[in-house]
DNA sequence: CGATTGACTTCTC
DNA sequence: CGAGAAGCCAATC
């Protein structure tokens, strides 16, 4: 456990309720936009056990990026609770839902 | 301790 | 414009 990581998952979970962010987003405002591979590796480590909004966390192609139908299904149920409208292919509309990395910095500087 | 992996991204052919 | 391959960093096995 990095100080990366920790930054990883504080910037996850400033990802605002009814938005996505990519793992690239995540990655950038996390300091080391190289770092994408951690975020998801982030996501398999700690989805299970913390309280990560790991289903806010998609691709840039607004696809959910998740291999489990059953995950990926959950996920697209997840974001649709929360107000995000998610395709029948479980894509996003990413140009009206998908957050910034200087929103999530911003965020972060402000708690 | 070294090799592998991983819910991606981006460039090139 | 579409498909394919390389790149990348850290945690896990």
């Amino acid at each position: 456990m990095t100080a990366l990581t920790e930054r990883i998952l504080k910037t996850i979970q400033a990802v605002p309720e009814g938005s996505v962010a990519s793992y690239g987003t995540i990655a950038r405002a996390a300091g080391n936009p190289r770092a994408l591979r951690q975020v998801v590796r982030v996501l398999h480590s700690m989805s299970a056990s913390r309280d990560l909004p790991w289903q806010r966390i998609i691709n840039k192609k607004g696809y959910i990026a998740i291999k489990d139908p059953e995950g990926a299904f959950l996920q697209k149920k997840l974001l649709e609770a929360e107000g995000v409208f998610v395709s029948e292919g479980g894509r996003v509309d990413m140009n009206r839902f998908e957050v910034t990395a200087e929103d999530l910095k911003k965020v972060q500087a402000g708690r």
